[in-house]
DNA sequence: TTTGTCAATCGTTGATTAACGATATTGAGT
DNA sequence: ACTCAATATCGTTAATCAACGATTGACAAA
């Protein structure tokens, strides 16, 4: 891909950047072996395909879409691959979310309230 | 939606629910209309459609999918729907990456590098 | 060299997604 | 009731994804 992918303070991700990393987390197993390889803080061999309670090859394509997408590295070991997380790669993701929360607290738009504030009266032209 | 949500300071959400938030974030056009509610700070119309450039089908069509995943807030307003950012619901996965950063930088363990210069206080289970 | 183990790849199936044009629906205003 | 504008939905096509079993590949140890 390209490489648009420098992580500067101020500066958020492109929309592609972004959207790769979310289709990374977007299935329930490979959200899974984030923690896993989290909660281990070193590297796991196939362990993950036990505690997943996927087949083999499953995993392993799992674990090729998060190498894809740069969130999970793989070592050779011994007869295994060791596993680690590239956490710095999650952080544009991270950071946009963060921003996206510290602009609501700014905010005077609450949660699902689209126009600021809406009583029974109609407020006349707010949000059009 | 059952409520194995709760947004409590030391627990995470599920895998289900990250992976589902995760989804909804994982294509570009999708990033870019939560970048463009957030910008507004508002609620817009079909303006979107002409901001992405994509048929109004498919915009519609990725507004869908963003409600329905609860990102993304509607409300009709006069000839138009009114949209919103419902910032609650990417806390979740907000609160997963930042606990990942954070445990990153109490972990021994430095991005690629997978087994973290550990001398043999490992019982050989796994990696080395 | 052979063996054993772990992981990647292949090939397939069914399900889901993305994108579009065309059509239907909704609701305010005339 | 009719009309107009903004969205949603339908129907289709091509592409991607998820999952599995089976096979292949790599490599240390016997």
């Amino acid at each position: 891909m390209e490489n648009t992918e420098t992580v500067s303070p101020p500066e958020l991700a492109s929309n592609e950047v972004l959207a790769t990393i979310a289709k990374a987390l977007a299935h329930p197993a490979r959200v899974q072996i984030v923690r896993l390889l989290l909660s281990r803080s070193s590297c796991i061999g196939g362990e993950i395909t036990q505690e997943l309670g996927l087949a083999q090859s499953t995993v392993s394509e799992h674990l090729r879409i998060l190498k894809a997408a740069g969130v999970v590295v793989g070592e050779i070991e011994h007869p295994r691959i060791c596993y680690s997380l590239s956490v710095q790669r999650l952080a544009p993701l991270s950071e946009f979310l963060t921003a996206i929360g510290l602009q609501y607290q700014t905010s005077a738009l609450k949660d699902g309230l689209c126009c600021p504030l809406e009583p029974s009266t109609e407020p006349s032209g707010s949000c059009s």
